[in-house]
DNA sequence: TTACTAATTAGTTGTTATTCCTATTTAATA
DNA sequence: TATTAAATAGGAATAACAACTAATTAGTAA
């Protein structure tokens, strides 16, 4: 008998859960669930008020520190750059961003590759562009030689992900 | 005798100033030369701080509201995503984004010439890249039909930018 | 220059997103 | 089944911004 693919998206969940040495709650497959059937780049609070109806004792907390876990176990990504505080740019040359995971570093780069790219036409049919950037996210070297944590999902098993 | 680069920057300033109907205030210029000088994409609050020493009597909001007001004539950008609250992307295949900054939605799109871009050998030496996105700016279809407010630095003069 | 007027500002108060704290509960293991 | 460390709910704290309002000031036109 076959599996559903939901089961086996959850039996994977599961299992990468065991091997990041974190529990198996009702709460975390729920949000798991839950966010994988999203397509718009949902907030905590959304995800948290979608869950809510069904699991009414469900925390806001809870369903935010484990989106945060989530991502750092590479199950799911944080939209670059929100929830960052807002920052300024004064450079007005064409210029691309690093941005460094760990300390929060934005770095100017300069690649003409980078200034041509071309917009595909469909896109060009539906909406008018008026910035193109790459954003090119990662450690930067200070950050290397600080420590030798990896990232997701080569951390090693068993390290607490999100100690408080 | 000829113009310091300073002063010809500031009279482009107070020149842009006057062809959107805003008055030249102290703090106007205060906040354009000190973000102007700033490398490392501060925040309101960080050039708030360093306005402070100089300007004890300033208050954070003229920064912040100024800021703003200076990405809307042009002087500055805003970098991409932050000030957003955070937003999850459950979406694992390699993908992009197209950011409406109208409405703040965000649009998957899929375009493989952009995955395969390569990075300058600059980079790699000091910075370990584990996403690379390209980011689309600009205003969507919907936001197009709905209004037809056009985008700095095209704004007409005189049409109050930041109204309360 | 001086007087006028609307824009701008400082200071304060709200609001919202997010994190922190702690007592209680629960999943995993023996 | 008992143990224990991790995880949770709920509330409090923090931080980033935006909104409000009375007082001040830049721009202008007499």
């Amino acid at each position: 008998m076959k599996k559903s693919i939901k089961k086996k998206m959850t039996d994977k969940f599961i299992e990468t859960c065991k091997a990041f040495g974190l529990k198996i709650t009702p709460q975390r497959i729920t949000i798991y669930r839950e966010v994988l059937n999203s397509f718009d780049h949902p907030s905590a609070e959304a995800i948290y008020r979608k869950i809510k109806e069904a699991h009414p004792n469900i925390s806001f907390d809870t369903v935010n520190r484990t989106l945060l876990t989530f991502a750092e176990m590479g199950f799911l990504q944080i939209v670059e750059g929100s929830g960052d505080v807002r920052r300024f740019d004064p450079n007005a040359e064409p210029h691309h961003h690093l941005r460094c995971k760990q300390c929060g570093a934005i770095i100017d780069f300069y690649y003409k590759k980078y200034n041509q790219l071309d917009i595909p036409e469909e896109i060009k049919e539906k909406f008018s562009v008026n910035r193109i950037r790459v954003v090119l996210e990662g450690i930067c070297h200070r950050c290397q030689d600080h420590t030798n944590r990896r990232e997701a999902p080569f951390v090693s098993a068993r390290v607490p992900l999100r100690g408080r």
